[in-house]
DNA sequence: CGATACTAGGCGTATATACACCTATTGCAA
DNA sequence: TTGCAATAGGTGTATATACGCCTAGTATCG
């Protein structure tokens, strides 16, 4: 158990492990983790555009884009024009994908509550601010 | 600032933003980090088989044997049989593999000194412990 | 020794990630 | 107002991730 010498290793390995876990949790619900965030930051912030939801999500533009594309086949998001610049497309939840977010949440509030109880919850608040923090961490 | 509510999710996007990082400043060698961690364990473990390899890496084995084709099509590293047991395969670098190791082993460390200073040392320190204790976490 | 359970790994498929480059549209300044 | 810089997003390409299923080879037990 002794830490990786590389710390974005060691991140990626730990995070590989955490998104399987929360990934089978919520697999009953047909989501996985990525998708049930997007829905679930989509019901909160209402019809936003592709770059600013890319923004809030921290993810690339492109990558949000391609993420979305299975969500908005199944008809659990819409992607339409804004009427205000041609140029931006806003994303909208359809009532499916209300649906489909309410029934996993409870699944993602189980993983949660199981992670927290194994990991203990001294550690798991820890983490939860230190990621937060590198997250606000310039790099560039 | 404020942590996530979903740990996952928060992990996932911190780990987003150190991979570009530390890929950003290992591309001069022709390397992401995922490829240099590889070489770099590869270089110290020998040969080894895949199945093995892949717990140590802490990988899906199909993950990890997809991720090995780019750089045994470029000659960084051989996939040949074990003569012990025909259904595994020992991977082993190569002298190019070395070498492309070595070149970007300055470009690793420094992106790495250039984190923890950014990051501040406390953090990385506190950060890596953390992650460790997370992958040691058994979730099943 | 032969049937069978077990193990190592590949392959098909689907999604995730992000860079480089492109087009369409908008905004701004001469 | 027109010309150009800036912005929003899509597309091509490459790699990353992992589940389910399959085959080949190994080991074990009767």
């Amino acid at each position: 158990m002794l830490p990786d010498r590389c710390s974005c290793h060691g991140l990626r390995k730990a995070t590989r492990h955490l998104t399987q876990f929360y990934d089978l949790r919520l697999a009953p619900a047909g989501l996985n983790i990525g998708q049930y965030a997007l829905l679930g930051r989509l019901a909160s912030r209402g019809p936003i555009a592709l770059g600013a939801f890319a923004a809030v999500m921290a993810m690339d533009r492109t990558t949000l884009g391609r993420n979305l594309q299975p969500l908005e086949r199944d008809g659990l998001l819409t992607v339409g024009p804004d009427p205000a610049d041609r140029r931006s497309r806003l994303l909208a939840l359809t009532p499916e994908g209300q649906a489909r977010f309410a029934a996993a949440r409870p699944l993602w509030a189980a993983a949660q509550q199981d992670f927290e109880a194994r990991f203990g919850p001294d550690r798991t608040q820890a983490l939860r601010l230190l990621v937060a923090e590198l997250l606000a961490t310039d790099l560039a």
